[in-house]
RNA sequence: GGCGCUAUCGUCUAGGGGUCAGGACGGAUGGUUCUCAGCCAUCAAACCGGGGUUCGAAUCCCCGUAGCGCUACCA
């Protein structure tokens, strides 16, 4: 072979124009030259074993983004070749997940497509005759050794600095030995043999690189059980499945000369790469199920009332940027403006505050009626009576609260005291503003609104503005003794909206309890 | 241990030979207001280090350093 083709994409230049790296920004934007039509297929492959994670949820969104940008195809294929952890569950969650995100997918997942089966587990019948192929044409060989064996060598091979773990010792295996091997029970695996000529990757975001072979082990392709592992499956659906561009995490960047090796020796055209920085912790780690758990669950957020919008733009900006002052973006604009060449090489940290901000804003954008629909199920869910409510109530309590929600969930502490009565008054509140006087201000606030007619906005405020006017009362003691009589706290919405929305009966009720409690 | 990747305010980032190194989140202060939130205004806050190249380097080159990723019969 070649060594200069070796790791090529094997499509012409021509076709390449999409996506070709170009480091210069502010050029053609990548994939608007010429002709370069060339269809777009890029895929999405998690495994299920757990929830939509928000590191996949952001892999997901930049190759669904440079598919609709493109005009292309987004696919959505699950790579559950490790049996043990992959589950069902976690496949209808991660559907479920990306469902909810607005992240639809053209082939693949439970919509098929002209490359059915999606599921790896259901393709192993192709992955076998490549293996086949493999073995014959001496690309590949059984390695009998022992997960002890194994073991050994890699120590031995650390201890002496050596640059990969596995030595490649049953290529020499003869046929007596592996006869002899397999007498003793031994299950083979099948390895690939790394070349001996350096291999080049191209990669859209990090750049181009020769990998010195001489840093590779020949990898495990298939199991001793028969399942084939990843780097063999991955790259085989890649190109079976005509991928164009694949865009996934930078933990993946070392596995890419190994599938890159195994493509070449079965013939198959390679993809371009795209790998993107990591998303991390606040301590610089990358986020993952394991150190970091529900944290890193796109459910979790979902749950606790983000806004999917919010958590593609929020996710969006991790790692790519459009300018120098463009925050908020709407998802056509995600996908109109989105661009591999804009996307960075170093990891991002996770800031949960500016997904607060995101989140605000989104909430804010939505007119009442639509926040009041995506209110209710936090409210049903808290076990607020809110069928009883008219809808013209609800939405005038949403209307009320205003902006004072970062996740839906907060409509739970911002209005419980609209259906129920507050069973205490916030000590710290009371500390501040029940002082002595407390008592008589609440008295006489009852009396003037048990007299106001009608119980409406306007007259509540002025009668109460009234009453502080002439017993040269500050606006602020009278009102904040009023809301906590009202609310059991301190802060919360306008008070005559609160006033007007409790309705005098039971704002007299209230304030009679409070002076109780006072009393 | 090995291999690889990366490096601008606390965070997300713009800039990529000549900029007061810009914006946003967060923070601080002040204003508006019945509180909170919001909104407005103001402020603090960064080019990892060292060498080159150059009239001039955050930007190009080299060398360090640090962080991270991978190092499975996980993906």
């Amino acid at each position: 072979m070649n060594p200069h083709s070796v790791g090529e994409p094997s499509r012409s230049r021509q076709q390449n124009t999409v996506g070709e790296p170009s480091r210069s920004r502010h050029q053609n934007p990548v994939g608007e030259t010429s002709r370069s039509r060339q269809q777009i297929r890029v895929r999405m492959a998690p495994s299920p074993t757990g929830f939509l994670h928000i590191g996949s949820a952001r892999t997901a969104l930049f190759n669904w983004l440079f598919a609709r940008h493109h005009s292309g195809t987004f696919i959505l294929r699950i790579d559950d070749t490790d049996a043990a952890r992959s589950t069902d569950e976690s496949m209808r969650e991660i559907y479920d997940s990306l469902r909810w995100l607005g992240l639809d997918w053209d082939e693949g997942g439970e919509k098929g497509g002209p490359h059915a089966p999606y599921v790896q587990s259901e393709r192993r019948d192709i992955y076998e005759t490549h293996v086949q192929r493999l073995l014959e044409s001496g690309h590949a060989y059984p390695c009998y050794c022992t997960q002890e064996e194994l073991d050994a060598i890699r120590a031995h091979s650390r201890a002496e600095k050596q640059n990969r773990a596995y030595d490649g010792r049953c290529r020499h295996l003869t046929s007596v030995d592996k006869e002899h091997l397999a007498a003793k029970g031994r299950k083979p695996t099948v390895r690939i043999k790394m070349p001996d000529e350096p291999i080049r990757v191209v990669d859209i975001v990090l750049g181009t690189r020769d990998i010195d072979p001489g840093t590779l082990e020949d990898e495990v392709i298939v199991r001793s059980n028969g399942m084939p592992s990843y780097n063999l499956t991955s790259i085989i659906d890649d190109a079976e499945m005509q991928i164009t561009h694949v865009i996934r995490g930078t933990e993946h960047l070392n596995n890419t000369p190994k599938q890159i090796a195994i493509a070449n020796a079965l013939g198959l055209n390679v993809p371009q790469f795209a790998h993107i920085p990591l998303v991390l912790d606040n301590t610089g780690r990358k986020l993952s199920k394991r150190h970091h758990g529900e944290l890193v669950a796109v459910s979790r957020y979902r749950e606790e009332g983000y806004l999917p919008e919010a958590m593609l733009n929020f996710v969006a900006r991790l790692g790519w940027s459009f300018d120098d002052k463009q925050e908020i973006f709407s998802v056509e604009e995600l996908i109109e403006k989105f661009d591999l060449a804009r996307v960075g090489k170093s990891g991002s940290v996770f800031d949960i505050k500016k997904l607060d901000w995101l989140n605000t804003h989104y909430i804010g954008e939505l007119d009442i009626s639509a926040r009041t629909d995506v209110v209710m199920p936090f409210w049903e869910k808290a076990g607020f009576d809110v069928a009883a409510e008219p809808r013209e109530r609800l939405e005038s309590i949403v209307t009320a609260v205003g902006e004072r929600l970062t996740k839906l969930q907060d409509i739970i502490p911002q209005t419980g005291y609209f259906f129920t009565a507050p069973s205490e008054y916030e000590p710290k509140a009371v500390k501040k503003w029940w002082k002595k006087d407390a008592l008589d201000i609440l008295t006489a606030l009852g009396a003037v609104l048990a007299a106001v007619e009608p119980f409406e906005l306007e007259t509540v405020e002025s009668v109460i503005w009234q009453y502080t006017e002439e017993h040269n009362i500050k606006r602020v003691v009278a009102m904040q003794t009023l809301r906590i009589a009202l609310t059991g706290t301190s802060f919360g919405p306008s008070l005559f909206d609160i006033l007007v929305l409790l309705g005098r009966d039971e704002v007299l009720t209230r304030i009679q309890k409070a002076i109780q409690f006072l009393q």
